[in-house]
DNA sequence: TAGGCCATCTGGTCCT
DNA sequence: AGGACCAGATGGCCTA
């Protein structure tokens, strides 16, 4: 650690990016990045996409719209079964599961050591704008001070 | 208790 | 047709 980095650190410490931001440092859950209720896998319900085996799913109903209720727009509409709604709730989970794994790397990248509590993914994406902004200023100094 | 953060579900849209 | 992506809604948990 050299301290230009950890000047930048103890520094946004002290400003804390909630004030920066007008933000509250608030904190959720605990230290599982996947979920609150984070004893089970997050696909591990409803269907078992691998398999191919539908756990709940009885004959086939049918999905099709309604943005609340109003079911009779104009627009086309897709009509999907329970079984295509689950795998899509299965996926749709993987995804964002996989936007979690995105935002702890980046919690790592960012220097918060000073940190007690987890950042969210908001304050973890507007340390990492800042980090970023500090160490292209930093390049650019120490490019313009450095002799050739 | 209100507000913040998050996971999940869902339907719409775009793309392959 | 089906998957990826997105945004809105909802409900749970946590903290001030």
């Amino acid at each position: 650690m050299d301290s230009p980095l950890v000047h930048f650190v103890t520094d946004f410490n002290l400003m804390d990016i909630s004030q920066k931001y007008n933000m509250t440092p608030k904190q959720q859950m605990d230290d599982d990045p996947t979920s609150p209720n984070s004893n089970t896998s997050p696909w591990s319900q409803d269907l078992d996409l691998e398999s191919g085996e539908h756990v709940v799913v009885g004959a086939p109903k049918f999905y099709s719209c309604g943005a609340h209720g109003y079911q009779n727009k104009s627009k086309r509409r897709r009509i999907i079964t329970v079984v295509q709604r689950q795998a899509a709730n299965v996926r749709e989970r993987k995804r964002m599961f996989s936007l979690n794994e995105a935002f702890d790397e980046l919690r790592r990248k960012v220097p918060t050591f000073a940190y007690e509590k987890r950042l969210s993914r908001i304050d973890t994406l507007r340390l990492a704008i800042v980090y970023i902004s500090f160490m292209t200023d930093l390049l650019e100094q120490t490019s313009h001070s450095s002799p050739m």
